[in-house]
RNA sequence: GACCCCUUCGUCUAGCGGUUAGGACACAUCCCUUUCACGGAUGCGACACGAGUUCGAUUCUCGUAGGGGUCGCCA
């Protein structure tokens, strides 16, 4: 039999990085036996759920590159996938129920689920055998007085309409999935098998919500220049390891590797440094082209226009290494793009430190001015030349050009800034820098 | 209060009776270097505690402590 599971969001708000973990554990366990992975949309709850919230987790999803099979905008045989569209199919469940005597009525005219109450055993891949003795709780409500219905109910009904093979879902169902045992044995239908997966905490231990750093994918992870192929990486270390010499692995290796097996069972703290560092492996790594289609929407965020992309692509990728953030790109090569850049505090204090700063600078120019050809090796050239005529090292000369070139004391090489921005500019530079912030 | 899950360096983890307890991130130092980085090297640093089983426990069992979760007409 083919492997069905689902992710089954509800709609509250943006998604998160625990939601998101579990719908990439539902989707690798789908592609790695070639089964079919759905998305069903868990609004029941007409007061919390909203149309945007349901947009956002769509929109995160196909960030992640967790494409869905079965779904919204996917359609699938098992229709509608909002169970806000199901009520039919909930009104029949409900009546196989009532045939069977497992309900009763409370004054309000809520409706309950009368438990077994015996011993249930949930069969887990990661959580072993776990047995709940018959419950001494009261049992519970699955239908509201205005018809509606609930949670665990309609779970339980799409799950079996749905087919599903696996449920994979976060550990915080664990302590109620007896209930939902209770249901499928009351219907006649098998259990899936279960995966409760670890939950992700807070660094300090506590659980982590909404308002929590690098909780909201859409906030702390697209808005903040991250990569999709490095979240994805990131997240299914949380709580899983591979089996695999690397930790850095792509979308096609994890995919191979999954196992649900595999999966811890303990909670694991979100570590922002290591999804940086992800994040940095991913960066630089991205061709120039690449680099700046990821890039783009960061750089004009901050202002930054060009016309020429080979251009724009060289300057970004001069600076791959340096960045772990998409975001932090424009302050690294926003001088590329303009001639208005602003010197820098220290890089005027550094200037005017030393009187001879002017010659240095008035000999790199000249000697630049009558290079012909115009290679980062050329630029090299030139400068070497210019320090030798004065008698200082190269590395003397280097950092006032960078000064004078970008406004800045770090960057790629100085070479480089020069090449990439020209002959012409590289000149006019000079001069700005003599004029502006030496006053020769 | 009841029930469920969990417990190895600061963090993510390897380990599945005998290891100098390994790796990654972070941190520190050094090397490389025109800056900042990258990279390389080294260092720092852990089996929660207590019993038991065993020739021998990080590993198996029980207990304690600690952490997390659940017990809704939320999902």
């Amino acid at each position: 039999m083919s492997i069905r599971v689902r992710f089954a969001p509800s709609p509250t708000g943006d998604l998160h990085v625990g939601g998101a973990r579990t719908a990439l554990f539902n989707w690798l366990m789908a592609r790695k036996s070639g089964g079919t992975f759905i998305l069903r949309v868990e609004d029941t709850d007409g007061a919390r759920n909203t149309a945007e919230a349901a947009a956002g987790i769509i929109k995160g999803m196909r960030w992640l590159g967790l494409d869905w099979d079965e779904g919204p905008e996917a359609g699938g045989d098992c229709g509608p996938y909002f169970q806000s569209q199901r009520k039919d199919i909930y009104d029949a469940y409900f009546k196989k129920l009532e045939d069977v005597g497992r309900t009763y009525a409370e004054a309000d005219g809520a409706m309950r689920f009368k438990f077994s109450r015996t011993a249930i055993t949930v069969h887990d891949l990661v959580c072993g055998d776990v047995t709940f003795a018959p419950t001494e709780e009261p049992d519970m409500t699955i239908r509201r007085p205005d018809g509606s219905y609930i949670f665990h109910f309609v779970n339980v009904v799409d799950d079996i309409e749905m087919r599903m093979t696996h449920v994979i879902r976060g550990e915080d169902h664990l302590s109620n999935t007896w209930k939902h045992i209770d249901l499928f044995n009351a219907f006649g239908a098998t259990p899936p098998t279960y995966v409760h997966i670890p939950l992700i905490l807070n660094p300090d231990g506590t659980k982590m919500s909404k308002r929590d750093e690098g909780s909201a994918i859409e906030h702390s992870y697209m808005n903040a220049g991250f990569l999709p192929a490095a979240v994805f990486n990131y997240l299914c270390m949380l709580g899983w390891t591979p089996k695999s010499e690397s930790e850095k692995l792509s979308r096609e290796e994890l995919t191979a590797l999954f196992d649900a097996d595999a999966i811890h069972s303990s909670n694991a703290k979100f570590d922002l440094k290591k999804a940086l560092w992800f994040n940095a492996q991913y960066l630089r790594e991205l061709s120039p082209a690449d680099l700046l289609q990821h890039a783009r929407p960061f750089l004009t965020a901050k202002g930054l226009i060009w016309t020429d992309d080979t251009l724009a692509a060289a300057a970004v990728h001069s600076v791959r290494e340096k960045v772990s953030l998409l975001t932090e790109l424009p302050e690294w090569v926003h001088y590329f793009f303009r001639e208005d850049y602003p010197f820098e505090a220290d890089v005027v204090t550094k200037l005017k430190a030393k009187p001879e700063n002017a010659g240095l600078l008035k000999a790199a120019a000249e000697h630049l001015a009558q290079s012909t050809e115009w290679t980062e090796q050329s630029v090299h050239d030139a400068v070497e030349a210019a320090a030798k005529a004065l008698s200082v090292k190269p590395g003397a000369m280097m950092p006032l050009l960078r000064f004078a070139l970008s406004g800045q004391s770090r960057g790629p090489g100085v070479t480089t800034i020069a090449h990439l921005i020209g002959k012409e500019k590289t000149l006019a530079r000079i001069q700005r820098a003599l004029s502006e912030v030496l006053g020769a």
